[in-house]
Order: C-alpha cells, then sequence, then structure tokens
RNA sequence: CGGGAAGUAGCGCAGUCUGGUUUAGCGCGCUUGGUUCGGGACCAAGAGGCCGCGGGUUCGAAUCCCGCCUUCCCGACCA
C-alpha cells in the first residue's frame, strides 16, 4: 500500500476527549474515530490491525477444531424471553420495534441463537462434539461507554460454543478453548494472566477470565507467586485464624483499653453519622471494630449480611451462598419496614429476619453496631452473646491483608482489562431451548454447552495499552497494520524514489506485508508518524545512504537500526 | 441514574468572571507561491465559524438568565 493511496491522517495533538493512553494514540495514529459515545469508525489502518487480530483468532480457533459460522445481529424477542435474560439482562439489551410490531433485539451475545440452531441441526450422540464459532458485532446498551474501544456500546467479539454429550466431553472442549485462547493472546504478544471468576448472568458454575494488567483495567484481580490468580470478586478469603483475628478483636471497646467482653451494650448518639468512616472517627474506633448490617433483598426476600466496618461486602459469594437468582441491595424503603430504622443505622440485634456474618466477625468483641434508630450506634456488641447469626460464611472482598487462598502466601492486587472469559454452562441453554441429542440407546438428554467470548477490539486496545512510549504505539508484528513501512526521505529524488519503489515491490513479492510513505514530506514528519503509527520495522532510505547502496533498517521497538545493503533488505527483516 | 467538568474553524485552545475597539482570535493542519530537506522547517498570500441548540434580559450577548442536547471523568452497573 502507498500511503498516499491509503486514507490515513494522524494527529499531532491529543484528542480532547480521551483520557486512556490506547484511546489516544488510537485516534491520533488515524486507526479509529468517534461517532458518538460508545460507537468508532475503524480508518483504514485500525481496521487492517483488527483483521489481523481476527485472523490471529481464526487460525487459532480452526486448529483447535472449532468451526465459523455467522448469526444474524438482530434476533427474535421469543428466545430471550425463553431463556429469562429478557428480564436479566434487560439493561443491556438494545431492542427495537419493526414495522409490524415484532420486537427485535440486537445480540449483546449469541447464546440463545446458536443453541436455537444446534437445536434443530443436531439430534444424535454422532454428530457430537462441536464447537461453533463467529467473529461479529454485538451490541451492549452500556450504562457508560469508557477509554474509546475499551469499553463500547457496539463491538466485535469472537463468540465460540461447544455441545458436548457428556461432563467429560465439556472438559475437553473447554480445554480446547482455553489453551486456544492461551495461543491467540501469546500471539498478539499480551501479556495476560488466566483467573477463576464468576459466571454471572451466563450460568454455569466455572469460568475463567483472560486478563492483561493494565492500570486502566476495570476489574480488580488477584495474584500470588504460588500461580494462584483470580477475580477479586470469588478469590476465597481463608477464615481467620492467626493475624486477621487478632486485629479484629485488639481494638479496645470504646473509651475503654479492655479486651474483655464489656457487659453492658449501650446506646450512643451518633447524629448524622451513617458511614463508617463517620461513626469510626466519632466514637474514636478503628473501622474494623465496626459491624456493617447490609440488607439485601434475596430472590425478594430481605436477608441481613454482617461484615466488618474495613470489609467489603462481596455479593457474587453471598449469591452463591444462598443460591439465588437475584440480589440486590434493599431500599430506603425495605429497610425502614425490616429494621424499623433508616438506612446507615441498621444493626443485628433484634432483627427478625435472616443473618449471616462474615466470619472475619466471629467472636468479635465491644463492636459497634447500628441501633435500627435514626442518629443511633449501640456499643459493647458481642458475638455469640448479642446476636447469633445462621452461619458465618466467606462473604466479603479479599483484601492485601488476606493471604493466598492457596498457598498462604502474600497475594498482590492489579487492575486488568478483561478480555477473554470463558465459561461452562451445562445445560442452561440447552434445556430450555430443547437443544436435545439422542444417545446410543436411543434416550434424549440435552447437550452439555460451554461458551467462549474474546474482545477483538479489546485486544487492539490492551495491546496498545501495555506496549507504547512517549512516541506512540509499539505494536507486536502479528498484529501491526502493516509490518513494514518504507521511508523515502525525499521524494524528489528520482533515483531514490526509484529505488524505493523497486524495494516496495520486491517486498510484495516476498509477501511482507509494507507500507510505502511516497508522501512528499520532509523526514522528520515521516519518523514521527511511523513511530506514532509504531510499524516494528521502518526501511529509512536517504540519499547519503543511497550514494553506497545502503539503506537502514529499524526497529521500532527498541529503536536500534543497522545499515545494510539493499540487495540484502528483505533477507533483514 | 447520582456527583464533577466541558462544548468557540478539521484538530488543540484563548476570549466568557467584569456585555460594547472583536469585523471572534491563536497554534497545528489545509490551499497557492517561494526558500528549505535525516527527527513534527521558514517566509508571504489565502480558504475555512449558526461561538452546541432553543428561549429570555438588554440599545447591544460567545459573554448575563432559564430550559434542552451532546461529550468526558468519578461512582453505581457490567459477558
Amino acid at each position: 500500500m502507498r500511503w498516499t493511496d491509503n486514507f490515513i491522517s494522524t494527529l499531532r495533538e491529543d484528542p480532547q476527549d480521551a483520557e486512556a493512553i490506547s484511546h489516544k494514540l488510537m485516534v491520533r495514529a488515524s486507526l479509529i474515530r468517534k461517532l458518538t459515545s460508545g460507537a468508532y469508525t475503524y480508518l483504514p489502518l485500525g481496521l487492517k490491525a483488527l483483521k489481523k487480530v481476527e485472523d490471529v483468532i481464526r487460525t487459532e480457533m480452526n486448529r483447535s477444531g472449532a468451526i465459523e459460522l455467522l448469526m444474524p445481529a438482530m434476533h427474535p424477542v421469543e428466545l430471550w424471553k425463553k431463556t429469562g435474560r429478557y428480564e436479566i439482562m434487560d439493561h443491556v439489551l438494545v431492542k427495537y420495534k419493526d414495522r409490524h410490531g415484532r420486537e427485535i433485539v440486537l445480540g449483546p451475545t449469541h447464546e440463545e441463537i446458536i443453541t436455537d440452531i444446534v437445536s434443530r441441526e443436531i439430534n444424535s450422540y454422532k454428530d457430537l462434539p462441536k464447537i461453533l464459532y463467529q467473529i461479529q458485532t454485538k451490541f451492549r446498551d452500556e450504562i457508560r461507554p469508557r477509554f474509546g474501544v475499551i469499553r463500547s456500546s457496539e463491538f466485535i467479539m469472537k463468540d465460540a460454543y461447544s455441545f458436548d454429550a457428556d461432563t467429560e466431553g465439556l472438559e475437553k472442549s473447554y480445554k480446547k478453548m482455553y489453551d486456544a485462547y492461551c495461543r491467540i493472546l501469546e500471539r498478539c504478544e499480551l501479556p495476560y494472566v488466566a483467573v477463576e471468576a464468576d459466571p454471572g448472568v451466563m450460568g454455569g458454575n466455572i469460568s475463567h477470565e483472560f486478563m492483561v494488567p493494565s492500570a486502566i483495567g476495570e476489574d480488580e484481580i488477584v495474584i500470588c507467586k504460588c500461580g494462584y490468580a483470580a477475580s477479586v470478586q470469588v478469590a476465597g478469603c481463608k477464615e481467620p485464624g492467626t493475624e486477621d483475628r487478632s486485629t479484629a478483636s485488639s481494638s479496645a471497646a470504646p473509651g475503654t483499653g479492655d479486651r474483655r467482653p464489656t457487659d453492658k451494650i449501650k446506646e450512643v448518639e451518633t447524629p448524622d453519622m451513617s458511614s463508617v468512616e463517620d461513626v469510626s472517627k466519632f466514637l474514636r474506633v478503628k473501622p474494623s471494630q465496626l459491624i456493617k448490617t447490609l440488607i439485601y433483598l434475596a430472590d425478594g426476600k430481605p436477608i441481613a449480611l454482617l461484615v466488618r466496618g474495613d470489609h467489603a461486602a462481596n455479593e457474587i459469594k453471598l449469591k452463591n451462598f444462598l443460591k439465588a437468582d437475584a440480589l440486590e441491595m434493599a431500599d430506603d424503603k425495605v429497610i425502614q419496614d425490616v429494621t424499623g430504622g433508616p438506612m446507615g443505622f441498621s444493626g443485628p440485634i433484634g432483627l427478625k429476619i435472616r443473618i449471616l456474618a462474615d466470619f472475619s466477625l466471629m467472636g468479635i468483641m465491644n463492636a459497634v453496631v447500628g441501633a435500627n434508630k435514626k442518629d443511633r450506634h449501640l456499643i459493647n456488641v458481642n458475638a455469640d452473646r448479642d446476636f447469633k447469626p445462621e452461619a458465618w460464611i466467606d462473604a466479603r472482598v479479599i483484601t492485601l491483608k488476606d493471604p493466598c487462598p492457596r498457598c498462604a502466601g502474600k497475594i498482590e492486587l492489579k487492575h486488568a482489562i478483561e478480555i477473554g472469559h470463558t465459561f461452562k454452562l451445562g445445560t442452561k441453554y440447552s434445556h430450555v431451548l430443547g437443544a436435545n441429542f439422542l444417545d446410543k440407546s436411543g434416550k434424549s438428554h440435552p447437550m452439555i454447552m460451554g461458551c467462549y467470548g474474546i474482545g477483538v477490539n479489546r485486544i487492539l486496545a490492551a495491546s496498545i495499552e501495555v506496549s507504547h512510549d512517549k512516541d506512540g504505539i509499539i505494536w507486536p508484528k502479528p498484529i501491526s497494520p502493516y509490518e513494514v513501512v518504507i521511508l523515502p526521505l525525499n521524494v524528489e529524488n528520482k533515483e531514490l524514489l526509484k529505488t524505493s519503489e523497486e524495494l516496495y515491490g520486491q517486498m510484495r513479492e516476498a509477501d511482507l506485508d509494507v507500507i510505502l510513505d511516497d508522501r512528499g514530506q520532509r523526514a522528520g514528519v515521516k519518523f514521527k508518524d511511523a513511530d506514532l503509527i509504531g510499524f516494528p520495522v521502518q526501511v529509512i532510505i536517504g540519499e547519503k545512504n543511497l550514494q553506497k547502496r545502503k539503506v537502514e533498517i529499524k526497529t521500532r521497538k527498541d529503536g536500534k537500526s543497522q545499515l545494510v545493503d539493499i540487495m540484502d533488505v528483505i533477507k533483514k527483516i
């Protein structure tokens, strides 16, 4: 490709509306332009990179035995109603009515559709297992699109679905996809970690997220030297044994230096103080000496969860423990109803609803709890003596102070960008949509499913996020829009231009993906643009070197260059 | 949806507080001519604006007031 035949316009300055580095660079390097919030045009250079990522994905999916197909983006609403996700995913579904009044959903993902197809086409165990995939545009009505292409309302996903006759088959399919994902990310040269994660609305019980650590990542992950890696939402907390417990109970009761249970619960005034921070400051106790009482609605029924003041409740763990389909924070009205007091002053004492407590609170003494009255808290509250939860459970978010759930070593917390997610779905979709097969004995069973998603444009953004410098993007070769850029530094020089054209022709013959910067720009402009866009290799053709029949080959990554004979250029790249 | 910030030429910004010397500027980019030519050149001449939209106040509004729209950030949410 010749630069002047292309459609490239780089920007010298950062766009005003971009925050993330990858977003700024993608705009400046002429890869994308925003149409509206959450929707981006891929300019030719960006599309080229996107296609490269797709190529890598296709190759590895095909290698793993998956088969490509393409499903519609518009879905009849009935399928979504059948699986119940019309309600569950209501807030992200993009919907419209067609001229006949039929309601249409623009697909945010395709479990419903693929299961429907497979239910019609596959009937026998002989046709299993199957892994089907597509690369396609998805639509999600995101609450807040963010960071350019990292979280956009319209995005490109590779989604794959496996169908097996039994769980052993699912394990094999899952492993194949897991391995394929590792290969894909390795080929894209992304530093990633595969972590245990929560399946969320996808269903199933086990899932893995493929995460690329980055400061702008919207998810947090836990990593340990022992190899343990998990989403912060699922990382298990150990039962308090040693150090954690001692911090919890060592702090003194308000106004005393006493560790022993103080005999009387006292009601104290805490005017307008409902937050842990306010209350602990006011009463001069550590946040860890407070008990937060959180009221939830689990499938519509109120339930109280107690966690330590310095801990964050983990709704996923709670939801899993309760085996609830829906879990939400109760609103003011419900709280007033079940506790008798306003939000912010709830406490376990006198509560008539189910009470669960995080096990970091086991044996806590002289704690502070809400009094279920406005502007009142109770002090000197002791576990077991004054309140007794139905169960002590793991229901909080892991913190840096917690030991590794696997080896008890020191953990690290990191922000990360979710690039891919794999799920074991089981029969959740095949059951309701009737994707059944007949086994050898003629008995009908629902197929066992898995699903596997990868964000194609997120790979691009994440790659830039982890690989750039002050001058611009540093592409890994496999996903760079072009592998090589030829920079004739003075196109007015006929001889120089001719040589460049010849070299360009030879490289194309040699199947190199090359772009020729044939613009009549000054050298400096060409260097800046080449660095900004980040082509891995620059072939620089200048007048002085050319007289010696030499050109310069420079690699973007390390900035190192070598002078080589013109005849040897292709060999050296 | 709550909190914050912003919208002036293709891009990045100043001007708005304190209404009138503003015929609305600057830098980059763009056009033409010339000189340059290995790290975003220089000189000269140009083109390019519903000052986000609507209403109001005023002799007079980019500037003050009211309403709306859009965008970004933080939060809640999220395969």
